[in-house]
DNA sequence: GTCTATATGTTGATAGAC
DNA sequence: GTCTATCAACATATAGAC
């Protein structure tokens, strides 16, 4: 991996522990030793270390969308809902549940990628829903883009609430967001 | 209002906007016209700003509760969710979704407060969907507990995502999330 | 309670040598 | 690509006068 990816990388985790606004150059530069310089050699600003950690971000959801795009619905949903315990296990929330408190401090540019991040998402959940209850594999009312939105924010606030009330609460909100889609 | 609680209403709404790590004591003495020494007479570190704020939040949904504790819980839920409803109006999201996301960048003394926050209000929303299941006004599955999560978690994440996504969000959600619950 | 003054550290960022 | 060196701005925080 290159120093570039690997600078993105270590951001990407920064962001997702203490959020954009607590992680310095610094905290770049000290566990990759090199001073803030080489730091600043690839990216000029701290928006732009921002930007490709969303970039990064997006494309590897992308990817992850390709690989289940055989699976029927309700597999793809457990997949998706399965990343979300991968960064459960590793204490770190998700880049929406970052930066979207943070979203009124961004820069435009962050904002702009933060919402096609958003949006991104929401369409291919949207559809995946959509699909699954046209198949009966998914039982829920309501327009599947507003089931898209609350199936979204549980997984968000779940890692969120995971740090503060107990680390049996990813677990628990998990099981009962599935549980209440699969039902009939 | 004492110069003590319009800090801490000030601080408040800066934490809401825009995050504990990313507002200042200048942010609190510019718009009252103090140096920033006269703040920290008041509280003499940061941490003590942020206990506040959590404290007077705890205090008020106290008075909340009570205002609504003969109301039958189907109107105590709506109450609440209004409640999230008149922040998202102002452009604010709630003190837990404001928080969580730092919570590990915070000092132990703001971690347990933020923590007792969050029970607090676990504790009665759980109490509140169980008792309206048992007289047949909610509809819902699981544990009480696990719900108490799903519908406090809809309306942190509804504040969120309202700013990211547009702002149909939060009425969406909002929707959607009494609608599952009441519906039979 | 608020002020001036100051201490001390950190931040994001740049210039120019190697 | 990384370094040294440096910057201005801002951060949290304190001492002591009024």
């Amino acid at each position: 991996m290159n120093t570039r990816d690997k600078i993105t990388r270590l951001a990407d985790q920064l962001i997702r522990k203490q959020g954009y606004n607590a992680f310095s150059y610094k905290d770049l530069s000290e566990p990759m030793q090199v001073r803030n310089a080489a730091i600043h050699y690839h990216f000029p600003a701290k928006a732009d270390v921002g930007i490709a950690v969303i970039d990064k971000a997006i494309r590897e959801f992308d990817e992850y969308k390709q690989q289940w795009s055989d699976l029927p619905e309700n597999e793809q949903l457990e997949q998706f809902a399965q990343m979300y315990m991968r960064n459960c296990k590793q204490g770190l929330i998700c880049l929406m549940g970052s930066l979207a408190p943070d979203y009124l401090t961004l820069p435009e540019a962050m904002q702009m990628k933060v919402r096609a991040m958003g949006q991104d998402l929401l369409d291919w959940l949207t559809y995946c829903l959509e699909q699954g209850r046209k198949k009966g594999l998914f039982s829920f009312s309501g327009e599947a883009y507003d089931r898209a939105l609350l199936v979204a924010s549980t997984l968000l606030s779940a890692l969120l609430l995971n740090r503060v009330l107990g680390e049996d609460t990813f677990q628990r909100m998990y099981d009962q967001l599935l549980s209440d889609l699969l039902k009939k």
